[in-house]
DNA sequence: ATATACTGTATACAGAATAAACGGTTTCAC
DNA sequence: GTGAAACCGTTTATTCTGTATACAGTATAT
């Protein structure tokens, strides 16, 4: 757990807080009481908080409570809430990579790797509304950039081409996902599914949507396909346009590269 | 400015306060002092805000102070934080789209839409950072879904299929320019470019990315290629994901449907 | 003239993050 | 074995947030 043997570089004490310690990098006391609480307590009770209630409900307070604690107690763990957020997100990201299997192909290991990617968001509503503060460099996080790298070892295309793909793949995952996770946590506060998709509001929409204003959608909400289309559960939808992406990729490697 | 006159229906009565503000149905005062205070400068004011200092910045003391007003004077206008959010972004929104051009062709009429959306996310970083409580139902946004509807109307596709195109092309929007503007956000709030990539933390992660546990990202690490790419400005990022997504969209339509 | 409706303000409250100072407790150095 | 240092968790206080409520002043309709 402790990487402390290794702190030789001072490479590493430059690292933001929140990663240095989720790389394990604690600086071990040898003295005093040996701590009741502990960074995985923290932060698994955080978790559960955000689980249930998002994550505007994880406050320093309300996680220190709930393990029997005052709030000041957690900052001997962790110097901010910020970084109780990172950690927070790379505790969530400790997911088993399938084993790589070279028979299924490029495009159903990008299928697997997306779907996985935008299931965590839909698992852990919270993650989408944590704020991206750089590049991934954190170890769990890393190994979801590793198997995204693994899906594209064959592709004889630059580095650069590769990472293109990488961010394309990863964009739609997480816009997605947030998406899906938005209507789910709107349906756990209360609201209905009817409320989401806007189907409560047709009849006002259909007075308010003329012709004149707007042609090309005046009878998409008129017919009603407007207020009924994006369904969170149905997977179709998500499903459609990655199966749009990979086809695009596909087509670039006909065109500028040889797969396998 | 008010449609108070329209306001027969009790449909109209029931949308979210929000969105009903946002259609300028307002109750208009009779008797009384007429206010000094109004809604377009309260938005006006919160958007300059988060302008400048971000989302975060945007609180209710904040904004009236900055119009010389006590913050309980915006509650008058408003009936909460959230209608604030919604009016913020619906006001952002208000873009001219270009007008119909027949001859450029669907896909670059979808790249028109798609760099459009992304730009909107980078002029006003903030705009990500609303949560979305539902399918977009305020005038603007609307405007924006209509634009998105024309650049498939010669599409022989169910509309179905046609919104999932639309899900699509808005997603990767969404996704690319909240990265982009978290990146630019990041900058301004004094994080250097090196920072932000990751650039400065290199030596870091040639030490902690080892080639036993990230075998695919080893080499990419090493090569320096990860800490360098995702850059805010390079356009070309995300250009080289949007053409994998028409050719996607163009391969999909000359299997299942007719263009023109 | 007077009742009514509307304005913006002042006050209060529950909850947020965290800085600083504070007793207790454990362990190391001598 | 003893003193000093290190560390834990708490307490206290500060400065924020959004907003419910009560209030004084003003302009209009009747």
């Amino acid at each position: 757990m402790s990487n402390e043997s290794k702190i030789d570089n001072e490479e590493i004490t430059k690292l933001p807080s929140g990663i240095a310690l989720s790389w394990g990098f604690i600086k071990q006391p040898k003295r005093g009481p040996k701590g009741e609480l502990s960074i995985d307590k923290i932060v698994d009770a955080a978790i559960q908080i955000a689980n249930q209630d998002g994550l505007a409900a994880v406050s320093m307070n309300r996680v220190a409570s709930s393990l029997g604690f005052t709030p000041m107690s957690l900052y001997r763990y962790i110097t901010s809430k910020e970084d109780l957020l990172v950690l927070m997100q790379e505790a969530v990201c400790r997911i088993e990579v399938p084993p790589l299997d070279e028979t299924i192909g490029w495009r159903e290991e990008m299928r697997q790797y997306v779907l996985n990617s935008i299931r965590l968001f839909q698992i852990y509503p919270w993650m989408g509304d944590i704020p991206v503060s750089g590049i991934p460099m954190t170890p769990n996080n890393l190994d979801f950039v590793n198997w995204a790298l693994r899906t594209v070892r064959h592709f004889q295309l630059s580095d650069y081409e590769k990472m293109s793909i990488l961010l394309l793949l990863s964009s739609y995952a997480k816009s997605v996902g947030k998406l899906s996770a938005d209507f789910e946590q709107a349906m756990k506060a209360g609201a209905t599914l009817d409320t989401i998709r806007g189907n409560d509001y047709t009849g006002a929409l259909k007075q308010l949507v003329t012709f004149e204003r707007y042609p090309y959608l005046y009878h998409v909400v008129q017919s009603g396909v407007y207020t009924g289309d994006m369904e969170p559960d149905e997977i179709d939808d998500f499903d459609f346009g990655l199966e749009r992406i990979l086809d695009g990729i596909e087509h670039y490697l006909n065109k500028h590269g040889q797969k396998d």
